[in-house]
DNA sequence: CCGTAACATGGCAGCGGTTGACAAAAGGCG
DNA sequence: CGCCTTTTGTCAACCGCTGCCATGTTACGG
């Protein structure tokens, strides 16, 4: 984790903004030197050579190697279980969820850049790929919490909160994949919806996609 | 990896009968000394202390420390995706899949006490639950590219064929997931089909799943 | 402006997982 | 018994990661 909340403040002292400073010339020489040579090949003192920065504080920045590239998804599982928390309470809980995701595709394309490199990453390094299937376990879990308490049942017990939650993710995950195989450039929003659809309605009865 | 298939001839020599029996020592201290006392706080050297054997030979038999949790897990993959193509052409694309799920079924009962301590292990140590989810993905990747080919599309285009592999396996997961958590108790196959009945006719529309 | 407390950094030493290279032992076989 | 092949042990090394302590830098009250 490695909390450090920007803190909004203004008048964010000096020491405040060097930090911040820091940590984003981490990021950036990591990624482009994950991106570059590989995750892989890449060694810590590589990454603390382009920014001139002792081994021992990349450590206090960053949890792991792994964390430069997923930290930035670390705020979207509590974001997507609050946005579903927000959601009216008459809404069938499928819905609701998927409802709740548009806020998950905002975060994602407001730094499509981000995204897709880590997501990049994620598909040629196993440490990676493993973190972020993690994150997505997590968020599924947060997901089925809140929707077994929307549904006044025990999540341990009744599996639909569970079910909806993994099929809904499931349907996220795969509109995620094919827009980041699409470069970015097709529209998530509208994939996302495609196989929302899909899966809502039953599987086998799924219409040919219009897709080409 | 570590590919050792056992060679299932008769007349396996001595040489082979050692080996296996050295992977079967290492596998069973190795699983007692984790659910002992972590996973984490249990050292290589632990482990080849119980059964006299070097460190580097361990790394001859397995390729990481978690291997020697999910290696048991290894050739489900295949099965999986075999018992698929097996299935008749004809036949509901996740139809088929819930039959081929069947196989996979058979082989978690088949040794429940490797599985469940897996899966114990999986939950409260990230490593083991990371290498878990990534097998878990790359079944899914299996399932995908077959269907597609049963449906003859590409799977970089058509968003079926994921959208099918991942929500069933979501339905697997979660009725394996109950399973788990019962003990080993309750039958994993009724769990399944309730799982996938309801993910088959709708989410939304699912009816109050008698659990209690 | 200064002194001090609070905090960020650097250096170091160490653990543990993992790998390569080479030499020693042990099984297979004529 | 000797030779060949495979398996094992030893050793050295790399790298990720952590605790500890010293040193430097920022924040803040007098």
């Amino acid at each position: 984790m490695c909390y450090d909340v920007p803190m909004q403040e203004r008048t964010m002292g000096l020491r405040e903004r060097k930090k911040q400073r820091t940590r984003a010339e981490l990021t950036e020489a990591a990624i482009l030197l994950f991106t570059d040579r590989g995750f892989d090949a890449t060694t810590i003192e590589d990454i603390v050579g382009e920014v001139e920065v002792s081994p021992r504080t990349f450590f206090r920045y960053f949890d792991s190697k792994e964390d430069v590239v997923i930290g930035f998804f670390d705020d979207m599982g509590v974001e997507l279980r609050g946005m579903l928390a927000a959601r009216p309470q008459g809404e069938a809980p499928f819905t609701a969820v998927r409802r709740a995701l548009g806020a998950l595709i905002e975060l994602f394309t407001s730094e499509p850049e981000r995204v897709l490199a880590a997501k990049r990453l994620a598909y040629d390094t196993p440490a990676i790929r493993a973190r972020l299937l993690d994150k997505h376990a997590r968020w599924e879990n947060g997901v089925t919490e809140e929707l077994a308490a929307r549904l006044g049942v025990d999540p341990e017990r009744d599996p639909r909160p569970r079910l909806i939650a993994s099929v809904a993710l499931a349907a996220f995950s795969t509109a995620v994949s094919r827009w980041v195989d699409s470069g970015g450039r097709e529209d998530l929003k509208a994939l996302l919806n495609q196989s929302l659809d899909a899966v809502g309605t039953g599987l086998d009865r799924t219409p040919p996609a219009s897709v080409g």
